[in-house]
DNA sequence: ATTACTAAGGGACGAGTAG
DNA sequence: TCTACTCGTCCCTTAGTAA
């Protein structure tokens, strides 16, 4: 993957960068076996087997000059480095796109969502916060993995649209985390995050986390301004997938 | 310096960037160890142990989901990497300025030096390359640190500025390739690139490297657009650092 | 002070295998 | 299939030391 030179572990990556930091790339600079021992941790014997094998590998060159080295990487050993950050980069490029996906299947929910969904103290809200006036009621999907019903459950720390909680007469309704989410109708049940769904037909929607929440990890809710299921034609036992981005 | 946890090996750093660039910062990744023993080249074993490490570790979770894991980066897993990202991202940096650093002493040339700033052939490329005509005579700086001599070497590889060769009715002249740098008086022979050297005056010169030269590369040749010497009162065996810049 | 060899101990790795 | 245990082997690391 990064590097096929058998023996390059983590201390001859540490001495690489070590030598590249301080201006290692176009000079010789004088480091002595001790000193990389104590940036690496271990002996000088290590440090020492390090650089000769460093040097055995053409990553670096070594000039002697009296007892110390001179030493500088080659551009092999420079190329290593930049091999390596340009996968870490593009990694945490990857990474920087907060993407969460969600696989389930449509199921009846309870009528609760309809209930919520019909309250003036949410609809004003997510009028004003989603710039829609919800269908009253929501798609609930169940997951099936465990894998997601543990994403589902660390939803709580992304990113959300707060909608706050109200009192009327009767009662206090808690407040509402919206995920700004698509919801796509796929094929058949062999999605991976890895392989590529054979999708039908999207739908722009919120996921909803609501404070106080009778459901589990393995039930999502999901709103949009029409009727998602007969949008997506969408019957129950129906599997979709849902992206939700930051 | 990296990580202070002490079981953290390249194989470790190998499986959190691949977990990373498939999107486990945010999701469980279905990743078996067979999977991430091919990745890593090495047995299952040994891939099922190291994810074990970085679970104890808590640099990833795991749920398990039938005989399957989801996997996921934990937010301690990913500032790992993203502590290694920045340090090579700095690293990387400071090698793009490709400074190159000479230390030596000031001596006596044998002459050649002022014959040739004398040839119009070359007079009239310096003053339209290099901005301006050149004080008939070079200094020398000879190095006494094999590393010096080493670099010195390697300066044929870097860009420069060419002044082509020419001939007259005698003969040919060969090319010379100038390198624009800065030469500093110091007050010591204690400089080594890690320290702070006491330096005294600074002057914006050309290091030259001549196609036919009878030098050896323990000899570096300068010229300025003044007596370099005056300028920067240099007497024989006066330590210089000349400091050369893309 | 350097670098680096040798010998010995311990930890990493993989084959076999259980659950 | 999966994960992961045990255990034998080998390599990595270090102390001691030479040059």
């Amino acid at each position: 993957m990064v590097k096929d030179h058998e023996n390059f572990n983590f201390l001859h990556f540490l001495i690489l960068v070590h030598l590249l930091s301080n201006g290692g790339k176009n000079n010789y600079l004088e480091v002595t076996s001790s000193q990389m021992s104590r940036l690496i941790n271990r002996s000088q014997q290590t440090a020492s087997k390090v650089l000769i094998d460093l040097e055995r590998e053409n990553l670096i060159e070594r000039v002697k000059n009296n007892k110390k080295f001179g030493i500088k990487l080659t551009d092999e050993g420079y190329q290593s480095l930049k091999d390596i950050y340009e996968i870490l980069k593009k990694s945490m490029e990857v990474s920087a796109d907060k993407q969460i996906i969600f696989k389930g299947k449509i199921v009846t929910g309870m009528g609760e969502g309809a209930y919520y969904m019909s309250l003036e103290g949410y609809r004003k809200q997510f009028y004003n916060k989603l710039g829609y006036k919800p269908f009253p009621g929501t798609l609930n999907v169940k997951l099936i993995d465990a894998r997601y019903i543990n994403s589902r459950r660390d939803l709580i720390n992304h990113p959300s649209i707060h909608i706050d909680g109200f009192r009327n007469s009767d009662r206090t309704f808690g407040w509402v985390k919206c995920y700004t989410a698509t919801i796509t109708a796929v094929a058949r049940s062999s999605y991976t995050l890895n392989s590529t769904p054979q999708h039908y037909k999207e739908g722009n929607v919120h996921v909803l986390l609501l404070e106080r929440t009778h459901h589990d990890n393995s039930l999502i809710e999901v709103i949009g301004p029409h009727n998602i299921k007969e949008t997506l034609k969408l019957k129950d036992g129906d599997n979709v997938v849902i992206k939700i981005r930051e």
